[in-house]
This record gives structure tokens, C-alpha cells and sequence, in this order.
DNA sequence: AACCAGGACACAA
DNA sequence: TTGTGTCATGGT
């Protein structure tokens, strides 16, 4: 037996944590079989779900509470809420039936604005080996249990601050490296306040983003989804874009003005959510048809 | 072996 | 306003 504090119990109902760790929001997670490593906020985590209402989690270091992680995980959201309010389209239907469980977590601000700095026009099996890369270079150590390997956490902005380029494009980023290396400078020297980016309007924090170098609407919606939660970004992405000419305008050459105005009208309050699964559905459907 | 990937940006028309 | 080239790297 576990000594208590290194295991929780998180009681669930309408959560896939496959699909969810899996499905391209998060790149910091690998599956051996059907259990799920990570490091959250620099602790090293592990989780499974043996049944439809569980996820068990384990850690490395005792934890005298776990609001980290259920914050993270998103594990007290009524998920049937939030599907109520998806348009009832046959490509929504369609989307949420393909993607049973899935959900939306909330991340650290600074790791998923890094993290989707590296990711334009890259595949995400890359964007995990570029975020991998980093970590083990210049993250701190964190506690892994007896005889496990060694595992890092996210690299601070005043670590890779000071980082050169030349050590940034060695973890495989290209040139994504002076934005990464810029966006670090930024958060570390104050002039740019992650923290304060909770409280605004939304199309305020967007602007507040887009003025990093690197950073421009679809980024800059990944971060406000994501690590923000605010649920109307709507990140528009190869895929979502694919998801919104096939299934909502075939045969049709909708202008971009329209297909903006569209994607901002018609998927409701959790646009972002929906978004999501759409993403997963393009990307995941039988063959990924291109 | 081409084509494409959770883009952004400067510049042209 | 919309279209095109460029950037770096590797999966499919």
C-alpha cells in the first residue's frame, strides 16, 4: 500500500482521460499502457482510470491537497452542461458523438503560451519532442518515484530568458526559437503580467498576447482556451478551419470575413469547447481524411 | 518523394 | 481586404 498523500481518488462522470491527454491540447503526457505520465505545475503525476467514474492519480511527493490537480484536470465540470449549449448541427453531433469525454483542462499560463509559440506548422508529435527537449535541458528535476527515470519540470521564463538561440533551435524548433526566446524575456523582466491576464475582457488579454512576436490570433486563442479558460476563444487551426469549409460550407467558397463571423456566432457561449471537438473529429475520424 | 503540419509576418495586388 | 513567399523540421 501507497503511503496516503501519494494517491487520490478523483470522482468523474462523463470524462475520457485518453482522449482528453491525448487529443492535442496538452503536450507533456505519455501513455504506457493505459496509464498516463505528466508533470503538472513541477510535480510528476500519474493517472488511470480503471472505470467510467474514477481517475486514480499518483505522485511522487506527498500532497496535502489536490485542488492542483482537480484545476487542472477539470474534473468537477458538468460536461452536459456545456455540450447543452453546442449548436444541434449534424456536424456537431457527429463531432461530440466521436468524441465522447473529452474536455477542456486548464494549464499553467506560461507553459502553454511557450508551448504553442513552438507549435506553429508543426505536427503535434513533434511539438511534444520540441516541449520534451526543452524540459530536459533546462527544467528543473522534480521528485520521480524510487527507480523511475529522471523527469523535468517546464522550464521557467527566467530560464529560458537566458538561454541563447542557438540552444533553443538545438531543441528542434527552427524559427520559433527568437519568439520563444523573446516571449521569455518578456514574462521574466514583468513587462509582460500572465498573472493579470485572468481578469480582463477577453479580446484584452487576446491583444495583450498578440503583441508578442510569434503570437498572432490562433496562438494567441490556444492560450486564452486553454490556460485561461476563457471558453469563447476559438482557436482556428488547419483542422478547424478543414472542420468549417467541409462540414458547414460544401460546396460553398465562403469569404474569411464570413467563415470568421460564422465560427463567432454560431457554436454559443463554449465555442471553444466545441472547437475542440471539432479539432479532434478532423483529426481523428476513420483514416483521417484530407 | 512530394506534401503537410494546432502560424505569423512582411509585402504585393 | 485577400493572396503569396518565407521561415525549420520531420511525419506520413
Amino acid at each position: 500500500m501507497l503511503e496516503p498523500g501519494l494517491q487520490h481518488r478523483f470522482a468523474v462522470r462523463d470524462y475520457d482521460l485518453a482522449t482528453t491527454l491525448g487529443c492535442g491540447q496538452a503536450f507533456r503526457w505519455r501513455e504506457c499502457g493505459g496509464v498516463w505520465e505528466g508533470v503538472v505545475d513541477g510535480r510528476w503525476v500519474s493517472l488511470r482510470q480503471p472505470d467510467a467514474d474514477s481517475i486514480l492519480a499518483i505522485t511522487a511527493a506527498p500532497q496535502a491537497d489536490w485542488k492542483w490537480l482537480a484545476d487542472y484536470l477539470q474534473a468537477s465540470v458538468e460536461l452536459s452542461a456545456v455540450l447543452a449549449t453546442f449548436p444541434d448541427d449534424a456536424p456537431m453531433r457527429a463531432a461530440v458523438a466521436h468524441g465522447r469525454g473529452l474536455r477542456l483542462l486548464q494549464q499553467e499560463p506560461w507553459e502553454c503560451l511557450a508551448s504553442f509559440i513552438c507549435s506553429s506548422t508543426k505536427q503535434i508529435v513533434q511539438i511534444q519532442q520540441i516541449i520534451a527537449l526543452l524540459s530536459e535541458r533546462f527544467g528543473e528535476a522534480v521528485a520521480v518515484p524510487p527507480g523511475h527515470a529522471p523527469a523535468f519540470a517546464f522550464p521557467s521564463p527566467e530560464r529560458l530568458a537566458a538561454v541563447s538561440e542557438a540552444e533553443l533551435r538545438a531543441c528542434k524548433m527552427g524559427f520559433r526559437a527568437p519568439n520563444l526566446r523573446n516571449a521569455a524575456r518578456q514574462v521574466a523582466s514583468g513587462a509582460l503580467r500572465l498573472v493579470d491576464l485572468h481578469s480582463p475582457p477577453c479580446a484584452v488579454a487576446r491583444a495583450e498576447l498578440e503583441s508578442l512576436a510569434g503570437v498572432g490570433r490562433k496562438i494567441a486563442d490556444c492560450v486564452l482556451l486553454f490556460a485561461y479558460g476563457f471558453q469563447e476563444a476559438f482557436p482556428v487551426d488547419v483542422w478547424v478551419m478543414k472542420a468549417l469549409r467541409q462540414l458547414y460550407f460544401p460546396r460553398r467558397r465562403p469569404t474569411s470575413q464570413r467563415l470568421r463571423s460564422f465560427s463567432e456566432t454560431h457554436f454559443g457561449p463554449n465555442a471553444g469547447y466545441a472547437q475542440q471537438y471539432l479539432f479532434h473529429y478532423m483529426r481523428t475520424r476513420a483514416r483521417k481524411k484530407k
